[in-house]
RNA sequence: GCGCCCAUAGCUCAGCUGGAUAGAGCAACGGCCUUCUAAGCCGUAGGUCAUACGUUCGAAUCGUAUUGGGCGCACCA
């Protein structure tokens, strides 16, 4: 419908570009549904965007325009408002036809190939394996498997990756804190080290432990902390301490601790894929940190960088010159004590991202993390690829209110909500939908006790409610023993208010998918989905459906009938269930 | 101190990349169920778009400054 529309805007101004009225037409011409239905169905500010160039006033030009416009099937009225606007009033006919192209494509209605089949890597949540995902990374999620969703539904070729950090000095914490709480298990007296993992599912893991492997890894704790220096609450340094234990627990352990450290990642890692895939989260991909080092692939990027001169050593270290390309200063990547930084690895994994062949690579981050975006396009540009191709998409923290009060989260002590209970509370429906209904870039506080109202307003019900509605209607009528035929209903009959309206609520579907998956914000598709649902919930106030009139019978069922394909359609891109009776 | 993000109704937020009288949802007030689910609908009230300049036909939107909040500035990840 816009695009015909647009096609004869294109015709116009050429005629009045052949006649010199104007000197070039505009690569884009915008063309706005309109909020007020005084201003018609769709409007344009072409002429005032032009009036400066073409050297005369705006009104004087929108009447050009349209005077080469002519008439059309499509139009049923055109008109200058304001200071310039041309408002477009459709035919009755060509406001109703969006039923018909609902009901023929179904649940492919809303797709489209303006991503023309273009490749498309979006790495996204990336938490490190060291304990369950909270509510935070739960905001990810679901901000990146929606954005998946609607991309996809747009065309383009979307591979869903999570970068598993399964590597490195966090990850001898772990295996150390297993493994203490597995010595625990049997009674030995140890303290626990300020700088380990606090939280009780360690003690969970330490359990399988015993379960797989019984007493076999046991160890006496007077000699794993035989002169072990002291920790920071004796005076000591936390670092240092904790260290020693990992020196010490891998001396002792041999063979045992690698298989301390696989029950603990497997534990964890697979309490995160289970996390994921309960809440509608898919992935196509799970990237090891662990295979760049195993492959070679993080050595001989160093190297690289190295030979083309990236790289200088100082105070022991090597550091990467990226103030080269804009960062605010250089950043190691090899420490002192020659073990490779997190950053090391995350430049050869986004160079191994490029070697794939993506034509673009999105990363979804903590928006804690922004002060790291610098220095890995640096790394790109420095790798001779285009930093361009990479975008960051940045996801506030997510602040939980219950009781009108701020629920107090730290990860250090482990005192925080995962999403597994926060999916438990308020349910995975009410979470994907309230998580997506802000802004990425917006904090966002979620209220608890709002998502879990099923009797208050809650926006989620709410849209629900109008699925369930209109199937109920449809039970109602099969009980009445209507036959339902909607492919040679009478669309023209639908001439009440609140059934143009939803019309033209039905209309937006398409544009809304296409700049929700463009830009990245599926809030603009949970808005537009709330719309939908009060315009029908009205309709269905205003207006009985199944009359004694069959033939308005059948075209207000063909209405409600589109009105829920869109709504279970936007509803599955947001991973939210639409169901038949509430 | 430097950098990034943010500031819109009492509360939580939209505002389609500069357009028409700034919109929703809660909360408040007043109406609507012998009729397809009242988890709904209709109406009323509520605003100096943080502040001040600037850019132009036109600014919540763009620029500069100020104020107030969040985050980041490791040989941690």
């Amino acid at each position: 419908m816009k695009e015909q529309l647009q096609q004869l805007l294109i015709v116009s101004l050429e005629a009045l570009l052949a006649e010199g009225v104007i000197a070039e037409i505009p690569t884009q011409i915008r063309l706005d549904h309109t909020k007020d239905k005084t201003h018609g169905d769709y409007a344009t500010n072409i002429a005032l965007i032009l009036a400066k160039q073409a050297k005369c006033a705006p009104k004087v030009l929108a009447e050009k325009i349209i005077a080469k416009i002519g008439d059309s099937s499509l139009v049923n009225k055109t008109e200058i408002a304001g200071p310039g606007f041309i408002n477009f009033f459709l035919s009755e006919a060509s406001n109703s036809a969006v039923v018909t192209d609902i009901l023929a494509s179904a649940e492919d209605y809303g797709l489209s190939n303006v991503g023309e089949g273009k490749r498309v890597l979006l790495e996204f949540v990336s938490a490190n394996p060291t304990g369950p995902l909270h509510v935070g990374h739960g905001r990810s999620a679901a901000y990146g498997a929606t954005v998946a969703n609607l991309m996809r539904a747009v065309g383009f070729a979307v591979d869903n990756e999570y970068y598993v950090n399964d590597a490195g000095r966090q990850m001898d914490i772990l295996t150390v804190s297993i493994f203490l709480r597995y010595l625990e298990v049997f009674g030995e007296d140890l303290r626990f080290p300020d700088n380990g993992y606090q939280g009780e599912y360690i003690k969970d893991i330490a359990k399988s432990v015993v379960a797989e492997h019984g007493e076999r890894w046991r160890k006496n704790a007077d000699e794993l902390f035989e002169d072990i220096c002291k920790d920071e609450a004796e005076g000591g340094d936390k670092e240092a301490h904790i260290d020693a234990i990992i020196k010490r627990s891998k001396r002792l352990l041999g063979e045992g601790y690698q298989a301390v450290f696989r029950v603990g990642i497997n534990s964890i890692l697979g309490g995160i894929k289970d996390d994921l895939a309960e809440f509608g989260v898919d992935y196509q991909q799970w990237f090891s940190e662990q295979s760049l080092i195993d492959d070679g692939l993080a050595k001989s990027t160093t190297e690289t960088l190295q030979e083309t001169g990236h790289i200088y050593e100082k105070d022991g270290a090597l550091w990467f010159k990226t103030t080269d390309y804009g960062d605010e200063k250089d950043r190691v990547v090899v420490r002192e004590n020659g073990i490779h930084t997190y950053f090391a690895s995350d430049i050869a994994y986004h160079l191994e991202k490029f070697d794939r062949g993506y034509d673009k690579v999105i990363n979804i981050w903590g928006a804690d993390h922004h002060g790291y975006i610098a220095r890995v396009k640096a790394s790109i540009a420095a790798l001779n690829h285009d930093p361009e191709k990479l975008e960051i998409l940045l996801v506030q923290f997510a602040n939980l209110y219950r009781g009108g009060k701020k629920v107090q989260m730290s990860t250090r002590s482990g005192s925080f909500v995962t999403l597994e209970e926060l999916r438990n509370e308020v349910g995975n429906d009410a979470a994907r939908f309230f998580y997506v209904l802000r802004k990425s870039e917006q904090h966002m506080d979620f209220d608890l006790d709002l998502a879990k109202s099923k009797t208050n307003e809650n926006p989620v019900f709410y849209i629900q409610y109008a699925h369930a509605r209109i199937c109920s209607v449809f039970r109602q009528a099969g009980e009445k023993g209507v036959t339902v035929n909607s492919s040679d209903a009478d669309l023209s009959l639908l001439i009440e208010g609140s059934e143009k309206a939803l019309l033209k609520e039905l209309n937006r579907y398409k544009s809304v998918i296409e700049s929700s998956a463009l830009q990245y914000e599926p809030h603009q598709l949970a808005y537009y989905l709330r719309e939908l649902a009060t315009n029908f919930h009205s309709y269905y106030n205003a207006c009985p459906f199944l009359v004694d009139d069959d033939a308005l019978t059948q075209a207000r069922l063909a209405l409600i009938k589109a009105c829920k394909q869109v709504l279970v359609n936007g509803l599955s891109l947001l991973g939210v269930g639409a169901p038949e009776s509430m």
